[in-house]
DNA sequence: TTCATGCCTGACACTGAGTATCACGTTATG
DNA sequence: CATAACGTGATACTCAGTGTCAGGCATGAA
């Protein structure tokens, strides 16, 4: 799932950067993203800088590599779904899925996603990963795609729109402080859709 | 709507940034983004590298800029609609009236769009201003929701839903070329959500 | 054991983005 | 005309990210 190390160097070397990862993000939430240098961080892990550049090719994926993984988790998902479910039904299970990954260190996932939150590049840099997971999964929605939804457009609208709400449950599950139960965040969320969304203040039930 | 200059010297400042960016857009389509430096930038345009970083904070502004406007101008077409029809339609209006004024020079924005999905780099800047505008847009959605709609994560999930719908139809618009009509674009793509989208390939018409 | 191969590391140098400061010239204003 | 405010260019700086190189250390063969 997560490139399963083969040889010993390999085992090695994703150990290391474990390690560095571990180190470096208590210097992130201690002082701020963007006030922590390289330097510093190959200080703290006691490595030169030039270690730690090649273990992580830029500062957001020093944070960020934790996500890698989850657009191969929606995109194997999606196969996992019955193939005759509906694109959303499909789709949101496959949000399931990717949440499940994603959870398995509560605390750890909300405070990434904090500080996620507050620095900019690292929104941008997250954004930037789900944008590359798109295609994957708008292919998966087509290859299953009736005649009627032929444009490709509605699959990247559909797409687009899981990844979204992946991103917002997060947020508010976070926010919660992990309270709240993914699956129904999920639900509110794709209910988003379906529901009739009228305006109207007074509303009859 | 884009910040209508005042003074003399306000005017002035505009102008130059409008032929600075014109320079350096004709600069990046040649050569690549990535590969144009700021100091090539301000030989090109005949000013000193200070100069033209006093004009655009990031390289990426140089080429973005024009789209700091759309926030605004889909909130404020967000308050144009009825408000008694549903989010969805408001939100297809808004998207309109969006496209509308970034349409006004079709060569230039095909240029730009494609420009745009070449580079990461300005991908990711724009989706980080499209985050910015979203906010305003769920607080306009907010005002006339029902109690139904209670959780922000709804009208969260639409407002980004829809966004997501501008750059998709954009990208599809700007691939045709500019010759597909953007109202039918956007109709497709708000179809997404609306449609039973079953899955059978040989679904029953 | 000894030697050879290959990887990991640290040191160093370099480019380029972005920030900050200062002195000079120009332009608006009284 | 005087002066204050502003735009400009020059300069110096920090830091991200790239590339190169030589030495240390492991693994495997002789």
């Amino acid at each position: 799932m997560s490139a399963a190390p083969v040889g010993t160097r390999e085992i090695g070397r994703h150990a290391v950067r474990a390690e560095l990862a571990r180190v470096a993000f208590n210097r992130f939430c201690l002082t701020g993203f963007n006030q922590v240098t390289f330097a510093d961080l190959a200080e703290a892990a006691g490595v030169s800088r030039s270690t730690f550049l090649r273990y992580f090719g830029t500062k957001e994926d020093v944070v960020l590599f934790v996500f890698d993984p989850v657009g191969d988790v929606i995109a194997d998902a999606l196969d996992a779904e019955r193939a005759d479910e509906d694109d959303w039904s499909r789709l949101r299970g496959a949000l399931e899925s990717a949440a499940t990954f994603l959870v398995r260190d509560v605390q750890h996932l909300a405070t990434i996603l904090d500080l996620v939150d507050q620095t900019p590049a690292l929104c941008a840099r997250l954004r930037e990963k789900q944008t590359e997971w798109r295609p994957k999964i708008v292919a998966r929605l087509q290859e299953t795609a009736s005649p009627a939804d032929g444009s490709a457009v509605v699959a990247d609208v559909r797409a687009a729109a899981a990844l979204e709400c992946l991103w917002i449950v997060l947020g508010h599950w976070s926010a919660s402080g992990g309270r709240e139960d993914l699956g129904d965040l999920l639900d509110t969320a794709f209910a988003a859709f379906s529901t009739p969304a009228r305006a109207q203040t007074g509303a009859p039930l």
